[in-house]
DNA sequence: CGCTGCACTGAACTATTGTTCAGTCTCAAC
DNA sequence: GTTGAGACTGAACAATAGTTCAGTGCAGCG
């Protein structure tokens, strides 16, 4: 309680929530047994619930680990009011993307199993997500960006398709293409064809069809 | 051996593999006991390894149970060469669902499971969807239909996230809006939604920006 | 020095789960 | 009627996994 307590990050709780996070994100919750999580770690099996409680309050633990590394990605976009073209919201997650370049993957496996899931801080993700795509749709639609007969309703969940889609197939993309689709290259062809489909569509100029 | 073989199709066998893919769907390969699937089937433990010779078999079975379903999607879609539109190859697929909308959520729920699991069949499904696809694009392309600056290798990817997507993330968009998207007045919506951004985008028309 | 609190250990416990197998029942074949 | 094959049963088995708990070591404190 005062102020300069000199055990304030037990080390052990520490590790046993980054390996089992990146445990989690390789093979998945149910696949993965406390053992493992402990030998990962170099701890005792014991120590997991007397820090968590049990094996699902490791998992809450490790949500929330997670979520911490989202909350700057999304909040941090919300702080980005200026933001009204698809340009500006696509650049803010591709900075946030960029910034967490070296545990890409874990993330997005980690993601992939959440969604699959279906847990409810999965669905808390999803939903702030929602609600950063369709304001900046609200804002693109004040400034007469929208074409009157865009679906107001359905625009915001295809475009979040495309972004989330890119990341919960890319392990498919890269059986397709050799490749993932997050080497800088394939990223930023990506991003304008993103860009291009959701301005203009394919349709070649010459009224469409 | 000879024809008219009177015990042509176990029952038994039949009832596992129905009442386990249902499971499966709802609650996940490892998250259902062979005892849940037993109970649920009407028969004792003993015979899924009679039938199958372990969970795993059990899986296998399920796998192509669901695959011969989807197998007239893909070859059926295949025998369209006429199909060149988005449209066009939109109608085989909605025709497809509308085929099966008895057991649509139970479909739905498994394939969300078998993409995201990336189990190899999930993969070999992605593969032929995309081929089919992509040979799409390309007719379209041959027959003039797509402007000259759309990129021709991420369309395709882009055109599946939009259609996998709605299956993959509609457990969200039902928490969101409190309907599923494949009720029918809102698939209809979003139909009309996804032609609409496939073709024109979403700028207004007056040369987008 | 003794006390207290806390991180930590690991053997033991218990519940669950996939698998096995000896045996029953039914039906077609001879 | 006997036989054989295959569907089917369910108690028993063995492995695995999450959880418990008595105990250790150490750091701060009076």
């Amino acid at each position: 309680m005062t102020q300069a307590t000199p055990r304030e990050a037990p080390v052990g709780r520490d590790r046993l929530v980054r390996e089992a996070f990146v445990l989690f994100a390789e093979k998945g919750f149910d696949s993965v047994t406390v053992r493992d999580i402990a030998a990962a770690s170099g701890v005792s099996v014991g120590l997991i619930n007397h820090h968590f409680g049990s094996k699902d309050g490791l998992r809450e633990a490790v949500d929330e680990f997670f979520i911490a590394q989202f909350e700057d990605a999304i909040t941090g976009a919300a702080a980005h009011p200026e933001a009204t073209t698809p340009e500006d919201h696509a650049k803010i997650i591709d900075g946030w993307i960029a910034r967490h370049e070296k545990d890409w993957p874990t993330i997005v496996a980690y993601f992939r199993r959440a969604l699959l899931e279906e847990s409810d801080w999965g669905f808390s993700v999803f939903q702030r997500f929602y609600g950063f795509v369709q304001s900046s749709v609200m804002r693109m639609d004040a400034a007469g960006q929208l074409a009157p007969d865009v679906d107001r309703l359905w625009l915001p969940f295809l475009m979040m398709y495309l972004e989330l889609g890119t990341m919960v197939f890319d392990p498919y993309v890269k059986r397709v293409l050799g490749r993932s689709g997050y080497e800088r290259d394939l990223w930023q062809r990506r991003h304008r064809a993103y860009m291009t489909l959701i301005r203009r569509g394919s349709s070649p100029k010459r009224a469409g069809l």
